[in-house]
DNA sequence: TATGAATGAGTATTCATTCAT
DNA sequence: TATGAATGAATACTCATTCAT
């Protein structure tokens, strides 16, 4: 009997990645995913329920990914809570630093992630909490409203990532890196007044 | 009496915003459509080549009318850099105020919209236009990069659109409109040092 | 604009039973009932629902057919209860007469006749209904269980005419009829005793 | 310890009865056929060619059991040809007595059973035989035809042990025995001329 | 023998687009 | 212009069968 392999559902994760980037979920098809991670069609229900789960195990992974990662991060007790923002751009630039693929299809079939999705609420929840710690501790600006403020950072970070993963010459992650954490701290103003 | 034509193009277009926003374009039927906009199927082909450009129209239309405004505004010698980009996130956030549909699809099916369409392109001119204006009159902080800049500012608009099409009480617009602007001017940090 | 032509409908109707009769349900294929209709494959569910419906239509037609005429032979008053009993053989193989194919559906299918199917119970229903008749009027034993006597009967009919839809030669309509009168009303024993 | 294959093979045999019964053959799945029996699904093709010849296997040996019988009571010497064709009916119907999933699978799948299936053919020939020396001995009516005769009667049993097999309580075995053996002899009239 | 993971052929159904009227 | 019936390409998913272990 041959048994069921780790690793041949890695193969079809990514290689469902790479076809979701390319084509879009709805023109994507299930016999170049599995073609692309080298089984027969019919594998790739052998490991994922159907071509939306597949789209789901994959989106599900990379948010419980980051969730699990921030919430190290924002537990940290040698950091301020600036330094956990700062923190907080580098792993989602990070997480997808390897992986272009990835992130085209997290930003692109964003929509499809069920707002019950637990693992995307709970990295916006700690978002909003780090920026809490950082009112409550005087760092940040008290008249700041934490949702909206988070969801922009998380909107321009998003769509920095899909420019870079689209033209990683033009929009290279350092200079994106740099650049957002400069904005979050000081705004767009001249510095001295 | 028969209704002028370019009405019934009206209506085409209306019932495609509709038809798009609530099932995305690859659900989207032409057939739901022509029915929302009171005509028959083959009908939206004598005003339209076909679905594809029927959404580019819609996007087209939403780029143009947008980078028109920009223009004036740009050009108005009474503002400043940074008035003038407030008066950018106004109108952004005014185009869409009316018309929720409007912009779910434009942020949705934003990928849609290949780089190529003009209009989008000269949109983002203009705002790196601004910013630069604004950095040689001594407004802005010069070490900006401008064109991460303007996009990191847009892509948080544009999310925090979409979050208020979904949920206009959880994200009104005003809410939005202040947070942005603040942001935009200083950052997250306590105002003074 | 074509018109939606109920010769199609027949068409399509009477390709479906002939690869009904020749495939099963089962193996049966749309594309190739359309190509028997003459029409491509989509048109057929301009007309059906789907292949279950295209099935059950077909078999339901057949038993309001039979169950209808049924009706007016039960009502006649001109007839005693043995020559109404006689016409309903006479009527099932009637229908059949000039269509093998639906036969064989009809008998092969059964099964996917929903008990449900109100047609077909009505059907049997007279059947009883003209039994227990004879039996009021002394015609008919007293001792019968009509409704075993009357599926007893169905069954058997309903095997001659499928031996007859599969080998006409060898089970002749008129072979058939003569054979079971004379085994209803008289049984195989020797007439005198 | 093992059980004796022997064993496994009924198990198999058994499940697939119940499998058929269940879901009629081309709905049914090996799988679960596997399941049922307690073996892997690999294991039935140890067993049986594939699940067509699973099919036959069942249907064959219903068969020869039932001509077996036949073939023992039709050489019976104390017996006319009255008893032995309501012996005949007897048979039939104990056969299925105990195992009403058996007679769902011999009706529902009868057209499966390919003509060639010789020991089927010995079935009926051997009830076309007892009609025979039914009329050489002055028995029965000479005008009947053997061959629409036997298949007459066998079509109205079948019939009804479906029936008994899906209603057992509005279709008693013993009075569809009773009724059969009646209906055979004396047809539906009255008794006396 | 026994397993159950792997294979891949096969098909109903949808719907954008066309076209006869 | 306007209609909506007709077209037919395109594809996710199932499951009988095989085969590596």
């Amino acid at each position: 009997m041959r048994t069921r392999s780790g690793q041949k559902e890695q193969n079809i994760w990514q290689a469902a990645v790479r076809e979701f980037a390319r084509h879009g979920y709805h023109q994507a098809k299930i016999s170049r995913i599995a073609e692309g991670a080298g089984v027969a069609t019919g594998s790739v229900y052998l490991y994922f329920k159907n071509k939306k789960q597949l789209l789901e195990k994959i989106l599900a992974d990379v948010w419980q990914n980051l969730a699990q990662e921030m919430e190290a991060l924002v537990t940290r007790k040698d950091l301020n809570a600036v330094e956990k923002l700062e923190g907080m751009v580098d792993l989602v630039i990070d997480m997808f630093t390897d992986n272009p693929s990835l992130a085209i299809v997290v930003v692109n079939e964003h929509s499809q992630t069920r707002i019950a999705q637990p693992y995307y609420e709970r990295f916006l929840a700690l978002g909003r909490q780090v920026l809490e710690e950082g009112i409550a501790t005087g760092l940040l600006n008290p008249h700041l409203q934490v949702d909206v403020t988070s969801q922009f950072i998380f909107g321009g970070v998003r769509h920095l990532i899909h420019l870079w993963a689209q033209s990683p010459r033009q929009y290279p992650l350092n200079k994106i890196r740099r650049e957002v954490k400069l904005l979050l701290k000081r705004g767009i103003l001249t510095e001295v007044q």
